[in-house]
DNA sequence: TGAATGTATGTAAACGTTTACAGATTTGTC
DNA sequence: GACAAATCTGTAAACGTTTACATACATTCA
């Protein structure tokens, strides 16, 4: 069922069906409403790939991310279909577990397939090559966007959450709190966002005249054994400190395993402010302080900037969003926020 | 840069270039490597959306699923993704959010994209407009096949996992550790799934001669707050079970929540067996028992009986996948396996 | 030697759309 | 009634591939 058959139905060319889909261009009121009952009666959907050969773009972005099974990248990703999908267009997903080859592979069958944009959430050890597909996509004037990967400081369209305030802020909540020694456990996660959460925590300490040990700091992995074990270490230590700082959610839920198993009373025997979204904590009853990357809010906005810059395709924009810092239970919005334009 | 492009380059035929790319036919091997050459050094990715329309089919499977933020959706897409990748082919995910017309939209942007297979999970609170449109996609011989879906016992390819086996076992675990008083939350899910759990725990309790109490069985929604309700209710009855058995994650987690929050120890003042992975669960130290319906080989399974009908087409199979009962740490396979074939 | 077979390459049609252009009809204006 | 403008419809080229077919040369075998 082509759009050849349904022109013979109705008794016109083939251009006249084609502006009666598209809305385009003069069609008598009798002729349209014929055509769109033939039609509807035949379930015939116009064929997007002989539209998109002929447009020479397809209705298609992709999303390519590192797989974790955690609920961030899964709700941007649900987010950016959303999006996508009130666009008219469909979203590609590709997963690559952190392997260059499926990364490469990933960009080529993007590519292959004449993607309109391209979302894309850190994924390479190696940022050069992320670079150098990046770079490949902007030849074909296809828009990138990154997510949450403040690549190189590179000039590329990008939102991001500002990882060095939001772990200031963190750090801050502890001493507000009363704590002086706060052990902090950082994540070694691609593209370096582990390290400027890192920065956020050592600047805080910094700027409140509190001298740092180190000893108070672990670099862990993207794991919950990271945090389990930053703590055994922690508080193996002859002067322990009083609360933790985790930067990413494994390491949040490792640090609570730890606790729990020494009967260490949160709030109580020792604080704790997590990171991102550990809502299933929060289900089983416990009220954690945690920095919340505002999943949604990520993927909406990348949305907006990736179908801005396929309209515009000129000057690189950066935004930074607010993160939620959800307080036992209340929540009130961290207030980093802005949107910096860059030409 | 189109194939033209190359052949030019290289001085020879479109034809040739092409049979290069595809090893195809026959191709003297000097000219092979220059026009490999040319094409690596030019970075030219041929275009799938022409190649799609010649061939009349695309490298597109699409994967439709109501958007659930929790790990089996998105260990199950990860999965199919990879094996895709494997076959070359690229992934079109839609999220319906539960929603007719978002459904709807999946399909037909499916259908448009000449999509080679279609993976479903459950979608739909209309059993009646899923098999509408499968039956559109089979018209347009796509193959699908759904994943964890028994919907209306009609003959489509599927994947389950055995509702009613597993949750037999989950009700005879507690029945080994000496519980007779059992309450049971099914989780009113899409699809039927929910009361076939429901039919597991029924007939268990029947075949051990255990009298039924209506009590006992709390009718939830796919959600925390259903575990906690339930919990609340069994717990203010005169003679309140003394295990409880959930038929979702979340309602497992609910159940957690009301336990910590009546301060009753878990495997001592009460037991509990879970659904699926609530491997934060673990990961924070509380050894759970739990039915873990295996995501990736369901995702694995799923794949390969679609490549399978791509080819074939012909006869309609079901696989019935095992589940993993994981016991307090230690982990033993399920026994329900078997692979069924239908004419 | 010449036919048959195998190898290597090119030509051109086809896939299902969109759209520039042209031609035909209707409407509006003086 | 004539001319311009607006409206309606059709023809055909184009998008970038694949592939059936044709052609040409090389090898094999009687």
């Amino acid at each position: 069922m082509t759009i050849n058959d349904i022109a013979k139905i109705a008794g016109v060319s083939v251009a006249t069906v084609s502006r009666v889909m598209n809305k385009k261009g003069y069609v008598r009121e009798e002729t349209r409403k014929k055509v769109e009952a033939i039609i509807r009666d035949h379930g015939y959907h116009p064929n997007a790939v002989a539209r998109s050969l002929i447009s020479s773009h397809s209705s298609l972005i992709a999303v390519i991310m590192a797989e974790r099974p955690f609920s961030f990248s899964s709700k941007v990703l649900e987010t950016i279909e959303s999006c996508a999908g009130e666009q008219g267009d469909s979203v590609l997903f590709y997963g690559t577990g952190a392997e260059q080859e499926r990364e490469l592979r990933a960009f080529s069958q993007a590519f292959e397939h004449q993607v309109k944009g391209i979302l894309l959430l850190p994924v390479m050890e190696s940022g050069e090559a992320a670079v150098n597909m990046i770079r490949e996509a902007e030849a074909r004037e296809i828009p990138v966007v990154l997510l949450d990967w403040d690549l190189y400081g590179e000039d590329f369209d990008r939102v991001v959450v500002d990882n060095k305030q939001v772990l200031y802020d963190g750090t801050r909540l502890l001493l507000e709190e009363g704590h002086r020694k706060i052990g902090v456990i950082t994540c070694r996660e691609v593209a370096k966002e582990g390290s400027r959460r890192r920065d956020g925590y050592l600047q805080c300490m910094k700027d409140h005249q509190i001298p740092l040990k180190d000893s108070y700091i672990y670099d862990g992995d993207f794991d919950e054994e990271s945090g389990y074990d930053a703590c055994r270490t922690f508080f193996a230590l002859p002067d322990p400190p009083t609360a933790v700082l985790a930067c990413c959610s494994s390491a949040t839920l490792g640090c609570f395993h730890y606790f729990k198993e020494q009967n260490m009373e949160l709030g109580k025997d020792v604080g704790l402010v997590g990171f991102d979204d550990i809502s299933l904590v929060e289900s089983m009853g416990y009220p954690v302080t945690t920095l919340d990357r505002l999943s949604r809010e990520m993927g909406r906005n990348a949305c907006s900037l990736l179908y801005q810059s396929m309209r515009n395709g000129a000057d690189h924009k950066k935004i930074v969003l607010a993160t939620r810092t959800i307080r036992r239970g209340s929540e009130h919005m961290g207030r980093c926020f802005s949107l910096e334009t860059k030409g």
